[in-house]
DNA sequence: AGTTGACTTAAAGTCAACTTTAAGTTGTAC
DNA sequence: GTACAACTTAAAGTTGACTTTAAGTCAACT
C-alpha cells in the first residue's frame, strides 16, 4: 500500500514542499521513489494527522519528532509521554476556561471584559501559572 | 495603581522588549513616563495573563489584539468572540483525545503507536478535519 | 523521438514573534 | 555634580516553519 506524494498532498492537504521539510527533519518517512517521486506508506496519512493535532497542541516539529518521529525509535520514552499528556491536561483546563471566559465575554453587557467579575474569575481560573517550554 | 515596566518584569516574567513590542502592535498599553520609563496600569498583568493563554490557544498576535486590544474597543464584536470560542471547543476535543493518546501510548506494549487499536482510534477521534487559521 | 506534467534539488526568501545591539537619556545615590 | 543602573529608541538579527524559485529529471503519452 504505497501513495505517490501526489496523493498524500491531495488526501492530506499538506503542500509537497511541507512533505519534503518533514521528511528532512525525521518526522515522517518515504520508502521508496518512483523515478525521482517519492512514495509513502499509507499510514503517513494518520501520521500527518496527528502531527497537525500536535501542532495545534503547541508542540513544536522537534517535540513531535521526540514523541513520534521515525528515527527516534530506540527512545519512547514512556516517562516523557505522560509527561507531556500532563502538560496538556494543565493546557486544556487553561484553555477550557478561556472558553467560558470568551463565551461570557460573548453576552456580559460590560464595556470593558477586565471590569467584569465573571471574567476576571474565569481569567484567575486560566491563569494557574506554569511555564510551558520556550518554543512556540 | 501604576506599575514601572521593570516591575511588571518581574511580576509578570514577560521581557521588557515583549512589552514594548505588544505595545507597538496595539495589544497592551502603558499610561504614562517616570522619565523616559513607561508605567503601566496594574491591569496589565491579568493582559499578560490573558495573552499567555490566548497564545497557547494558538491564537496569533493580531487575532489576541482584536479580541482584547486597547484600541479596537468600538468592535467587541461578539460574533466573533462566540466563533472563536467555539473554534477553541474543537480544538479541545481533539486535544483530550491527543492526551488520552499520549497516556495510552505511554503504556501500550507495542513497539509502533501505529500498530495499536486503542491508538488508532484515539486517533480518529481527534482528527475530525477541520482547518483553522493558517497563522500559527 | 519529443512534449508534457508532475515531480526533483539546493538555495534563497518570507513571516510572525521576538531578541539583540548600539548609542543615548534619566532618576536616584553618593 | 558625577556615576550608575535601569531604562529609552531604531534598526538589525534570530528562530521555527515553511514557501518560492530556478534549473533539472523522469514516465507516460502521442
Amino acid at each position: 500500500m504505497s501513495l505517490d506524494i501526489g496523493e498524500v498532498v491531495r488526501e492530506s492537504g499538506v503542500a509537497a514542499s511541507t512533505l519534503r521539510y518533514y521528511e528532512e527533519k525525521g518526522l515522517i518517512r518515504s520508502i521508496g521513489r518512483n523515478g525521482l517521486r517519492r512514495q509513502f506508506n499509507a499510514d503517513v496519512l494518520d501520521k500527518l494527522a496527528l502531527i497537525n493535532i500536535g501542532k495545534e497542541a503547541g508542540f513544536s516539529l522537534e517535540e513531535l519528532t521526540d514523541m513520534f518521529g521515525e528515527y527516534k525509535r530506540p527512545a519512547i520514552d514512556r516517562d516523557k509521554l505522560l509527561h507531556k499528556a500532563n502538560d496538556l491536561e494543565r493546557s486544556i483546563k487553561r484553555l477550557s476556561a478561556l472558553r467560558d471566559g470568551l463565551r461570557h465575554a460573548a453576552k456580559c453587557p460590560q464595556k470593558n471584559h477586565f471590569d467584569c467579575a465573571t471574567f476576571q474569575r474565569l481569567l484567575k481560573l486560566a491563569s494557574k501559572r506554569k511555564k510551558r517550554s520556550a518554543t512556540r
